[in-house]
DNA sequence: TCAATATATGAATAACTATTCATATATTAT
DNA sequence: ATAATATATGAATAGTTATTCATATATTGA
């Protein structure tokens, strides 16, 4: 179990050890991380990056049922990556922030959906 | 199923709908959100923020079974989040490039991991 | 070559999650 | 008030994934 590293790496193990957040921090990181990491929820968001839609705008540009699409808002929705309005008959999503937003555009800026 | 919204957000419903990546480019971004969103890992991602460390040194920082920590660790370099280079007896392990290491500081931006 | 150490891996299980189906709620128009 | 439309939700199932246990591989030193 030991290490014969340099100093450097015993030195960075103990910061890492140090500086780690709490188990109920990194939970909330990775709560709004995996939000965002389903196929199925990626879409909705990169189809809200064109501006705000009422959920039969999001069936026409993600595809999926109804009832699907809708349970993936209530999860992107309880982890406040989207907010809702109603409007009417119908109810409106948007993109939450701007720390979403800009989530969102580094996540892709390694491919080339660049839209 | 039809939406009598202003025309504003027919437009939006459209360019979504035109401007959404594949299945496979959403697919990749993913399964790299996915590979940084589970506690064990996104901490084995902390503790590489101080730098390279080998297995030993990462159990120590973030808890765990060494199998355990190893399976991980297989998963982020499957997807190379993170990547290894042998040292002896030791496999040192690194946060494979910036783009890795902007999501994580993005991710964690709005807690006040900002170590 | 043998023992010791460090790390990896396959298989099994248990926990989690997406999807589907049926149904419920809320709003608007008649 | 009723029908029609839009959206949400509970339960069930099927697929996925984290964790554990046992074992394997690779490197070093004796």
């Amino acid at each position: 179990m030991d290490c014969n590293h340099e100093e450097e790496h015993r030195f960075a193990a103990e910061r890492a050890k140090k500086n780690m957040p709490s188990e109920e921090e990194v939970g909330e990181v990775c709560a709004e991380l995996k939000a965002i990491s389903e196929p199925s929820r990626l879409k909705i968001l990169l189809a809200l990056r064109q501006g705000e839609l009422c959920v039969n705008h999001i069936i026409e540009a993600v595809g999926g049922t109804q009832s699907g699409v809708s349970h993936q808002l209530r999860i992107l929705r309880d982890n406040r990556i989207i907010k809702a309005r109603r409007d009417g008959q119908n109810i409106v999503y948007s993109l939450a922030d701007a720390h979403v937003t800009a989530l969102l555009e580094l996540a892709c800026a390694h491919l080339n959906c660049e839209f």
